[in-house]
DNA sequence: TTCCGATAGTGGGGTCGCAAT
DNA sequence: ATTGCGACCC
DNA sequence: CACTATCGGAA
Protein backbone atom coordinates (compact mmCIF):
# COMPACT_ATOMS: atom_id res chain seq x y z
CA UNK A 1 0.00 0.00 0.00
CA UNK A 2 1.14 3.24 -1.16
CA UNK A 3 1.28 5.87 1.73
CA UNK A 4 0.75 9.92 2.08
CA UNK A 5 3.80 11.54 1.23
CA UNK A 6 4.20 15.43 2.05
CA UNK A 7 4.53 18.50 -0.43
CA UNK A 8 7.22 21.37 1.35
CA UNK A 9 5.85 24.36 2.77
CA UNK A 10 6.19 27.60 1.11
CA UNK A 11 6.65 30.02 3.82
CA UNK A 12 4.54 32.51 2.39
CA UNK A 13 1.09 30.41 2.39
CA UNK A 14 -1.22 30.74 4.90
CA UNK A 15 -2.68 27.81 6.45
CA UNK A 16 -5.18 29.23 8.82
CA UNK A 17 -7.65 26.09 10.06
CA UNK A 18 -4.98 23.59 9.10
CA UNK A 19 -4.12 20.95 11.09
CA UNK A 20 -0.21 21.38 12.83
CA UNK A 21 1.71 19.00 14.58
CA UNK A 22 5.01 18.08 15.27
CA UNK A 23 7.32 16.37 12.57
CA UNK A 24 9.18 13.56 14.38
CA UNK A 25 12.32 12.60 13.20
CA UNK A 26 11.95 8.50 13.14
CA UNK A 27 11.27 5.66 10.73
CA UNK A 28 7.64 6.21 8.82
CA UNK A 29 5.44 2.94 9.55
CA UNK A 30 2.28 1.75 8.45
CA UNK A 31 0.50 -0.56 11.11
CA UNK A 32 -1.95 -2.63 8.38
CA UNK A 33 -3.36 -4.76 10.88
CA UNK A 34 -0.54 -7.42 11.47
CA UNK A 35 3.01 -5.41 10.59
CA UNK A 36 4.82 -2.70 10.35
CA UNK A 37 5.52 -1.48 6.65
CA UNK A 38 7.81 1.06 5.70
CA UNK A 39 7.41 3.76 3.40
CA UNK A 40 8.56 1.55 0.64
CA UNK A 41 6.69 -1.68 1.67
CA UNK A 42 9.65 -3.39 3.41
CA UNK A 43 8.79 -5.37 6.41
CA UNK A 44 9.65 -3.94 9.31
CA UNK A 45 10.70 -6.83 12.00
CA UNK A 46 8.93 -5.42 15.41
CA UNK A 47 8.90 -7.59 18.63
CA UNK A 48 5.88 -9.40 19.63
CA UNK A 49 5.30 -7.38 22.56
CA UNK A 50 5.65 -4.21 21.00
CA UNK A 51 2.97 -5.15 18.10
CA UNK A 52 0.23 -6.52 20.53
CA UNK A 53 -1.40 -3.35 21.67
CA UNK A 54 -2.00 -2.74 18.08
CA UNK A 55 -5.67 -2.86 16.72
CA UNK A 56 -6.42 -5.87 14.27
CA UNK A 57 -7.68 -5.18 11.03
CA UNK A 58 -7.21 -1.58 11.49
CA UNK A 59 -4.80 0.25 9.29
CA UNK A 60 -2.74 3.05 11.21
CA UNK A 61 0.07 5.86 9.74
CA UNK A 62 2.68 7.23 12.24
CA UNK A 63 6.36 7.29 12.51
CA UNK A 64 8.80 4.96 15.24
CA UNK A 65 10.87 7.00 16.81
CA UNK A 66 13.28 7.07 20.10
CA UNK A 67 13.26 10.95 20.92
CA UNK A 68 14.14 14.38 19.59
CA UNK A 69 17.55 14.16 18.32
CA UNK A 70 18.06 10.06 17.94
CA UNK A 71 16.86 9.49 14.34
CA UNK A 72 20.38 7.55 14.58
CA UNK A 73 19.39 5.20 17.03
CA UNK A 74 16.05 4.62 15.43
CA UNK A 75 17.32 3.79 12.29
CA UNK A 76 19.99 1.28 14.56
CA UNK A 77 17.20 -0.26 16.20
CA UNK A 78 14.62 -0.81 13.78
CA UNK A 79 16.66 -2.01 10.88
CA UNK A 80 18.64 -4.73 13.16
CA UNK A 81 17.30 -7.90 12.90
CA UNK A 82 15.31 -9.45 16.12
CA UNK A 83 17.28 -10.80 18.88
CA UNK A 84 20.18 -7.76 19.17
CA UNK A 85 17.80 -4.95 19.09
CA UNK A 86 15.91 -2.91 22.26
CA UNK A 87 13.04 -1.46 21.29
CA UNK A 88 11.92 -0.92 24.80
CA UNK A 89 12.82 3.40 23.51
CA UNK A 90 10.85 3.62 20.60
CA UNK A 91 7.70 4.83 20.13
CA UNK A 92 5.23 4.13 18.00
CA UNK A 93 3.77 7.85 17.34
CA UNK A 94 0.52 7.44 14.99
CA UNK A 95 -0.78 10.71 13.62
CA UNK A 96 -3.03 8.97 10.95
CA UNK A 97 -5.51 5.98 10.51
CA UNK A 98 -6.74 4.83 6.75
CA UNK A 99 -10.01 5.09 6.24
CA UNK A 100 -11.77 6.35 2.62
CA UNK A 101 -14.41 8.99 2.71
CA UNK A 102 -13.20 10.38 6.17
CA UNK A 103 -12.06 13.85 6.37
CA UNK A 104 -8.93 14.26 8.94
CA UNK A 105 -10.88 16.00 11.54
CA UNK A 106 -13.18 12.41 11.77
CA UNK A 107 -9.90 10.53 11.19
CA UNK A 108 -8.73 11.77 14.53
CA UNK A 109 -11.44 11.31 16.39
CA UNK A 110 -11.37 7.46 14.93
CA UNK A 111 -7.56 7.63 16.67
CA UNK A 112 -8.91 8.87 20.08
CA UNK A 113 -11.66 5.98 20.91
CA UNK A 114 -8.63 3.22 19.90
CA UNK A 115 -7.91 1.47 22.86
CA UNK A 116 -3.95 1.55 22.48
CA UNK A 117 -4.30 5.27 22.63
CA UNK A 118 -6.32 6.06 25.48
CA UNK A 119 -4.36 7.88 28.26
CA UNK A 120 -2.60 6.06 31.21
CA UNK A 121 -3.43 2.90 29.11
CA UNK A 122 -1.51 -0.33 29.17
CA UNK A 123 0.89 0.69 25.67
CA UNK A 124 2.85 3.66 26.49
CA UNK A 125 5.16 2.70 23.75
CA UNK A 126 1.96 3.76 21.52
CA UNK A 127 1.01 7.34 21.25
CA UNK A 128 -1.57 9.82 19.28
CA UNK A 129 0.46 12.41 17.63
CA UNK A 130 -1.18 15.74 19.63
CA UNK A 131 -2.57 18.18 16.42
CA UNK A 132 -3.71 21.62 16.69
CA UNK A 133 -5.74 24.06 14.47
CA UNK A 134 -3.70 26.69 13.31
CA UNK A 135 -5.48 30.20 14.20
CA UNK A 136 -3.13 32.58 12.05
CA UNK A 137 0.88 33.16 10.80
CA UNK A 138 1.60 33.90 14.68
CA UNK A 139 0.14 30.93 15.93
CA UNK A 140 2.05 28.51 13.65
CA UNK A 141 5.16 30.51 14.04
CA UNK A 142 4.82 30.07 17.76
CA UNK A 143 4.12 26.64 17.50
CA UNK A 144 7.55 25.84 15.34
CA UNK A 145 9.60 27.83 17.28
CA UNK A 146 8.50 25.73 20.67
CA UNK A 147 9.44 22.40 18.71
CA UNK A 148 12.53 24.28 17.22
CA UNK A 149 13.41 25.26 20.57
CA UNK A 150 13.09 21.49 22.28
CA UNK A 151 15.19 19.77 19.44
CA UNK A 152 12.44 18.66 16.97
CA UNK A 153 12.75 18.84 13.27
CA UNK A 154 9.78 20.80 12.04
CA UNK A 155 6.40 21.08 11.37
CA UNK A 156 3.59 18.99 9.55
CA UNK A 157 0.38 21.01 8.17
CA UNK A 158 -2.72 19.50 7.27
CA UNK A 159 -5.38 20.36 5.16
CA UNK A 160 -8.54 20.99 7.01
CA UNK A 161 -10.91 17.86 5.56
CA UNK A 162 -8.68 16.48 3.81
CA UNK A 163 -9.42 12.85 2.85
CA UNK A 164 -6.29 10.42 3.42
CA UNK A 165 -4.25 10.54 -0.04
CA UNK A 166 -1.58 7.12 -1.28
CA UNK A 167 0.28 9.42 -2.96
CA UNK A 168 2.49 12.83 -2.38
CA UNK A 169 -0.04 15.73 -2.06
CA UNK A 170 -0.39 19.38 -1.51
CA UNK A 171 -3.10 18.82 1.49
CA UNK A 172 0.40 17.34 3.74
CA UNK A 173 2.83 19.77 3.81
CA UNK A 174 6.46 19.66 5.83
CA UNK A 175 8.19 22.87 7.27
CA UNK A 176 11.62 22.23 7.82
CA UNK A 177 14.20 24.92 7.84
CA UNK A 178 17.69 24.61 6.28
CA UNK A 179 21.27 26.09 7.30
CA UNK A 180 23.11 27.61 4.94
CA UNK A 181 26.78 27.57 4.74
CA UNK A 182 29.82 27.81 2.42
CA UNK A 183 32.17 25.33 1.09
CA UNK A 184 35.92 25.08 -1.05
CA UNK A 185 35.74 22.66 -3.76
CA UNK A 186 39.00 20.61 -3.91
CA UNK A 187 37.62 18.42 -6.49
CA UNK A 188 34.99 15.78 -8.02
CA UNK A 189 33.07 12.80 -8.11
CA UNK A 190 32.45 10.91 -11.37
CA UNK A 191 28.58 10.60 -12.33
CA UNK A 192 26.70 7.85 -12.90
CA UNK A 193 24.61 6.95 -15.14
CA UNK A 194 22.66 9.34 -17.14
CA UNK A 195 25.74 11.83 -15.82
CA UNK A 196 28.10 9.40 -17.36
CA UNK A 197 31.15 11.40 -18.36
CA UNK A 198 30.09 14.15 -15.94
CA UNK A 199 30.61 15.51 -12.27
CA UNK A 200 28.95 13.48 -9.67
CA UNK A 201 29.30 15.72 -7.03
CA UNK A 202 31.18 18.40 -5.52
CA UNK A 203 34.25 16.82 -3.07
CA UNK A 204 34.53 19.72 -0.71
CA UNK A 205 36.33 21.24 2.57
CA UNK A 206 33.84 22.26 4.95
CA UNK A 207 34.36 24.25 7.85
CA UNK A 208 32.30 23.32 11.02
CA UNK A 209 31.59 25.58 13.62
CA UNK A 210 31.40 23.17 16.79
CA UNK A 211 32.14 25.64 20.27
CA UNK A 212 35.56 26.95 20.56
CA UNK A 213 37.17 24.30 17.89
CA UNK A 214 36.88 24.70 14.11
CA UNK A 215 37.05 21.18 12.31
CA UNK A 216 37.08 20.83 8.55
CA UNK A 217 35.07 18.21 7.08
CA UNK A 218 35.26 16.27 3.90
CA UNK A 219 32.08 16.06 2.44
CA UNK A 220 30.27 15.61 -1.38
CA UNK A 221 27.70 17.59 -2.84
CA UNK A 222 25.65 16.29 -5.01
CA UNK A 223 22.13 17.36 -4.80
CA UNK A 224 21.13 20.72 -6.33
CA UNK A 225 23.24 20.15 -9.58
CA UNK A 226 21.84 21.04 -12.98
CA UNK A 227 23.11 18.74 -15.97
CA UNK A 228 24.71 22.28 -17.05
CA UNK A 229 26.27 22.66 -14.27
CA UNK A 230 27.84 18.95 -14.07
CA UNK A 231 29.45 19.29 -17.54
CA UNK A 232 30.88 22.43 -16.37
CA UNK A 233 31.17 22.51 -12.65
CA UNK A 234 32.94 24.92 -10.34
CA UNK A 235 36.49 25.28 -10.39
CA UNK A 236 38.66 23.39 -7.98
CA UNK A 237 39.56 26.24 -5.90
CA UNK A 238 36.77 28.04 -6.12
CA UNK A 239 34.37 28.61 -2.77
CA UNK A 240 30.17 27.48 -3.22
CA UNK A 241 26.84 27.85 -1.00
CA UNK A 242 25.67 25.12 0.19
CA UNK A 243 22.40 24.39 2.63
CA UNK A 244 21.79 21.31 4.73
CA UNK A 245 19.45 20.42 7.41
CA UNK A 246 21.51 19.35 10.59
CA UNK A 247 24.54 18.22 11.48
CA UNK A 248 25.46 14.39 12.11
CA UNK A 249 26.89 13.02 15.28
CA UNK A 250 29.77 12.06 13.24
CA UNK A 251 29.79 16.11 12.39
CA UNK A 252 29.00 15.47 8.75
CA UNK A 253 26.24 17.96 6.81
CA UNK A 254 22.74 15.72 6.54
CA UNK A 255 20.58 16.89 3.18
CA UNK A 256 23.74 18.85 1.42
CA UNK A 257 22.58 20.45 -1.35
CA UNK A 258 24.46 22.68 -3.60
CA UNK A 259 22.82 26.51 -3.98
CA UNK A 260 25.64 27.80 -6.57
CA UNK A 261 29.05 29.84 -6.36
CA UNK A 262 29.75 32.57 -3.75
C1' DT B 1 0.02 28.74 -25.10
C1' DT B 2 1.79 28.11 -20.42
C1' DC B 3 1.79 25.69 -16.19
C1' DC B 4 1.33 21.87 -12.93
C1' DG B 5 1.48 17.10 -11.30
C1' DA B 6 3.52 12.72 -11.43
C1' DT B 7 7.48 9.80 -12.57
C1' DA B 8 12.17 8.48 -13.26
C1' DG B 9 16.70 9.11 -12.00
C1' DT B 10 20.60 11.42 -10.07
C1' DG B 11 23.05 12.88 -5.48
C1' DG B 12 24.17 13.09 0.05
C1' DG B 13 25.01 10.78 5.29
C1' DG B 14 24.18 6.75 8.03
C1' DT B 15 23.07 1.85 9.51
C1' DC B 16 22.79 -3.14 9.16
C1' DG B 17 23.95 -7.55 7.06
C1' DC B 18 26.45 -10.36 4.21
C1' DA B 19 30.18 -11.69 1.19
C1' DA B 20 34.93 -11.09 0.17
C1' DT B 21 39.35 -10.37 1.91
C1' DA C 1 38.95 -9.71 12.30
C1' DT C 2 38.55 -6.26 8.84
C1' DT C 3 36.81 -4.39 4.64
C1' DG C 4 33.66 -3.32 1.01
C1' DC C 5 29.29 -3.24 -0.98
C1' DG C 6 24.19 -3.43 -1.59
C1' DA C 7 19.88 -2.27 0.34
C1' DC C 8 17.50 0.14 3.08
C1' DC C 9 16.34 4.48 6.28
C1' DC C 10 16.14 9.72 6.17
C1' DC D 1 16.13 12.84 2.54
C1' DA D 2 17.61 16.58 -1.28
C1' DC D 3 17.23 17.71 -6.10
C1' DT D 4 16.73 18.01 -11.75
C1' DA D 5 14.75 16.67 -16.09
C1' DT D 6 10.72 15.12 -18.71
C1' DC D 7 6.33 14.45 -20.35
C1' DG D 8 1.42 14.74 -20.81
C1' DG D 9 -2.74 16.84 -19.42
C1' DA D 10 -4.86 20.61 -16.98
C1' DA D 11 -5.47 25.47 -16.86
Amino acid sequence: MQCTLAHKYDFHKDVTGWWMSEKYDGIRAIWDGENFMSRTEKLIQAPEWFKEGLPKGVTLDGELWCGRGEFQKTVGIVRSHEGNSDWSSVKYMVFDIVVDRTTVGERLELLDDLECSQPGGCFPHVEVVHQTICEDLDHLKEFELQILNAGGEGVMLKAPNSMYEYKRTKKLLKMKRMKKSIADVVGYTPGKGRHEGKVGALLCNWMLDCGPELTVRKIAVGSGLTDLERENPPEVGSVIKIKYFDVTEAGMPRFPVYEGVL
